[in-house]
DNA sequence: TTATCTGACACTAAATTAGTATCATTTATT
DNA sequence: AATAAATGATACTAATTTAGTGTCAGATAA
């Protein structure tokens, strides 16, 4: 792969959150979500815990608690997910301190480097939950009506290998 | 940084390649490369050898050796250097593999991270060497006129912390 | 009162990236 | 011929980041 533009957490937390955009309104369980995407159960709770903290969802308590979406799905830009989990989007240190780079070589390579990550900033920026949602619900009425395979993911395990990764 | 776009080795690779830019034909070694840009010597001696494997350049041995560039620098691009150090941009397993995801969720994702990975590979495709050689040729110049500061890069040590890292 | 949840947080493991060290060989110079 | 300055090859360590696990306290529904 090119580079790795998304951490397991990101990963994981935008699938939690596609789960979570099914049941709009619903508590769902970190272990139901664990069991339905094959995510390693603790590691799915700290990032829920972190999706809560950051008021994309809220969570309650106790038998039948669970984690809901707090926003509305449009206003969940996967670009936020991101920040949460791999830092904010920031331009290159050089620029930020307005400092001439003491390294022309370098200079000249990042501001390139800006200029490309500025587009993927925006790119993810534009790219809601909704949408995601929307091109799921297309993806299994197609799926369906091809009689290809069944919707839910079956393996439960942390460490099945059906799913590519995205690295 | 929102993510990991270069590693050391190809940012590196890049500012050595800029340095025998600026010499073409001629031989310089990986002494005076490091000290000119502040890479740790024997970290660039092998980023050197890796160029010269993949024809980007070529060395000569003994005393008075060193390495040069081989390639026109318009005709070395920025992915080219990416793709030795960090791998072949490939597309996404699932795409590759002519499969349906086993998990939908991560389908939807994965299907944009792939365009957005198409857009970043095309844009590193378009930055040559030669582009940025006169990018740093404006750079230098404009930078001289201001007086601003000088055009060397003085620290030589491996550690030294003025320059920014593309983190 | 019990099973099922989350909150908080400490911890370990795995993988990747960065950097170092060594020895053999080549070559220009003296 | 001897020496110094260079690369080739390759093994090794260190640092950092990412991924994953474990535990205990408290809340809540049945």
């Amino acid at each position: 792969m090119l580079m790795k533009v998304l951490t397991k957490n990101t990963d994981y937390a935008i699938r939690a959150l596609l789960v979570l955009g099914t049941h709009e309104g619903e508590y769902v369980s970190a272990r139901q979500i664990s069991q339905q995407q094959g995510i390693p159960y603790q590691f799915l709770r700290r990032i829920l815990q972190e999706l809560n903290k950051n008021g994309l969802t809220t969570s309650r308590e106790g038998a039948h608690g669970g984690v809901r979406l707090e926003k509305n799905p449009d206003a969940i830009r996967v670009r936020d997910v991101i920040e949460i989990f791999q830092g904010k989007v920031e331009l290159s240190e050089c620029m930020f301190r307005k400092q001439i780079c003491a390294n022309r070589a370098s200079c000249v390579l990042r501001h390139e480097i800006m200029r490309i990550e500025e587009i993927v900033s925006r790119e993810f920026g534009q790219i809601t939950l909704g949408k995601l949602l929307t091109d799921l619900t297309k993806l299994n009425a197609t799926a369906t009506m091809d009689h290809t395979d069944e919707f839910e993911i079956i393996n439960s395990g942390s460490h099945e290998k059906t799913d590519c990764d995205h690295r």
